[in-house]
DNA sequence: TCATAACATAACAATTAGATAACCTCAACT
DNA sequence: AGTTGAGGTTATCTAATTGTTATGTTATGA
């Protein structure tokens, strides 16, 4: 449930800042307010945070001025920009947008939608990935190490389970033999090659359906759909 | 020239989706036009693309379904989803970025404003530099070890591909005969000259197009449209 | 027209993977 | 401890694919 997840909120009316704040740890971020954009850009060094909510009309340095400078920075290239604007008009979202925002709010701030944004920001550097892969027909659960041909379920044993998974974690990408030797079996233990083809047809024919393609004298590579 | 990023607009209103390829092919996306949520499905699979803008109402299936099932798909992980809508009120929105929408615009559409928030989604995903081979109709990837002539994927045998990777990797230049041994069969192993000949032949029969130029008495080179 | 180089085809050789069964290892159970 | 069984590896044979060579044919240029 923990996102652990830092947001950098910009906002000169503490107001409203704080009710951002509130409205963010609520839902398990870590906060970090600042209340004019030089005060922001510091933080921001200081913090890397994974998100930063910043207010387009700030005293001193305006929201553009201070999006522009972060995107220079390398260090927030990950970083998503979620600006607040006074008026929603096509113009400021343009200049905004190139200046290197993300996504805009336009106040007043709704908090469910304010929420659904930042969640829909985030969603996409959420270190806990679901390590499920669902690609077509065929699905592959590995915490509870099963795999699902049309809803069919499959058991497959444990090294022909990481086999499977390894290919299909990237359809299309051939691997060399000894790419799935060295992840599979590890660099020190040596088995022969024909082990690898074994396993191939044993996935192949428990989950009696084509994904696997060979590519002679090259490796294997999963296909979908 | 720079992107080659494929683009899927699902969008029943035929004048919209061709105004909305219109611009995008003008800024050198790749676009392909589906015009209901199956068929748009349909296409998705086949393509992958890296963002899919997407109709809310659709018949048949709607935006948020086709948007839904496409987030349940791991082969859409890296896929970015806009969605049009006619209205613009919090309660859609949320709907839509809850089944995983990553932005919205609201109809009617100002060319600008689509194209800044299509950059802006897509400068995320800008390709990591891949030693793909990109040259107009035909595309050359080591990784998949796929060859590709007008979007019709080619297999090549080992030493074909090896071959044609080396002509294509510098497109233009004369290579040896000799140069050719040497960097594919080695300089250790010895093979006849008409050895090359066949394996051209070869390409040239699987590719069906005509891409490698013989060059008399010196050697071939491959040529780009 | 002749000489040379490259193309086409087929035949051959070498490589590589598929199939199957036997074998080994380890753990669970009696 | 002995038995059994599942998972995993290896050996061997076979089938298929790929790579090479041989041979004849065609194009090109002096």
């Amino acid at each position: 449930m923990a996102h652990q997840m830092k947001v950098l909120i910009a906002e000169d009316e503490h107001d409203i800042s704080e009710i951002i704040c509130f409205h963010l740890m609520q839902n398990d971020y870590e906060t970090y307010p600042a209340y004019n954009g030089v005060q922001a850009l510091e933080l921001a060094k200081q913090q890397i945070p994974d998100l930063i909510i910043l207010d387009i009309m700030m005293p001193g340095k305006s929201g553009i001025e201070v999006c522009e400078i972060l995107r220079m920075d390398s260090r927030f290239r990950d970083t998503r920009i979620l600006m607040l604007t006074a008026l929603s008009d096509d113009a400021t979202h343009i200049k905004g947008l190139e200046a290197g925002a993300d996504d805009f709010i336009s106040k007043p701030i709704s908090p469910k939608v304010l929420m659904t944004r930042v969640g829909a920001l985030l969603r996409r550097v959420e270190k806990t990935e679901s390590p499920v892969l669902n690609l077509g027909n065929i699905s592959i659960d590995p915490e509870k190490f099963a795999t699902f041909v049309d809803d069919r379920e499959i058991t497959l044993a444990k090294k022909e389970f990481e086999l499977l998974y390894l290919l299909a974690s990237r359809p299309g990408k051939i691997f060399l033999r000894n790419e799935i030797l060295s992840r599979i079996w590890g660099d020190d233990v040596i088995v022969g090659d024909r082990t690898i083809d074994v396993h191939i047809r044993k996935i192949r024919q428990k989950l009696e359906y084509d994904c696997i393609t060979t590519v002679k004298g090259v490796g294997y590579k999963f296909i979908s759909g």
